[in-house]
DNA sequence: CAACACCAATTGG
DNA sequence: CCAATTGGTGTTG
């Protein structure tokens, strides 16, 4: 699912269900006034699709990020993830001058899924640990940017732990 | 405001 | 392997 307010995208979201999506952003903006648009976003939709093959382009895409400064400067960074890599808390964490449990924390609070990379973040050894829309989605989109063996190695190790 | 609960972690024993 | 500790945030009084 797809948000935007006039400023630019304020949530990318997933789930199984039309109707879970609907009750997700609900809770996520409580007090904003809703109001679908099938048809404009759609295309704004394709648009997101389309730039993902080109991550550089992607980057530039309008974001209405919203929340405290803290969260605003995990996101930033987030960003600075290349697609193929990944980092883990504590890296984070040293990077913002700040500590492993905040950082999860607004990576976890991170309404903008894929644009803002949130699913780069892994524990410190190596295993996928937690991820907002599901371990299943994390894995595949960490399957799916991975380009080096070593990496791929460690997905697979992290994944030997799934349910 | 202060206190408390909740976590997608990490480190040292 | 376990436990102790950690920081930011939303909620509650």
């Amino acid at each position: 699912l797809l948000a935007t307010t006039d400023k630019g995208i304020c949530a990318l979201l997933f789930a199984d269900s039309p109707a879970a999506l609907e009750s997700e952003l609900a809770g996520r903006l409580p007090a904003a006034q809703r109001r679908t648009d099938q048809h404009g976003l759609g295309a704004m939709l394709q648009q997101v699709l389309a730039q993902l093959q080109e991550p550089a382009r992607a980057a530039q895409l309008p974001l209405d990020l919203q929340g405290t400064a803290f969260q605003q400067r995990v996101w930033q960074a987030l960003q600075r993830i290349p697609a193929g890599e990944t980092r883990n808390y504590g890296q984070l964490a040293a990077e913002l001058d700040s500590h492993p449990r905040a950082v999860a924390s607004a990576c976890a609070r991170n309404p903008v899924g894929l644009l803002v990379p949130c699913h780069r973040v892994i524990a410190g050894n190596g295993a996928l640990s937690g991820y907002r829309w599901g371990l299943q989605r994390k894995a595949a989109l960490l399957l799916a940017e991975a380009g080096n063996s070593a990496v791929l190695a460690d997905q697979a190790d992290g994944m030997a732990s799934l349910p």
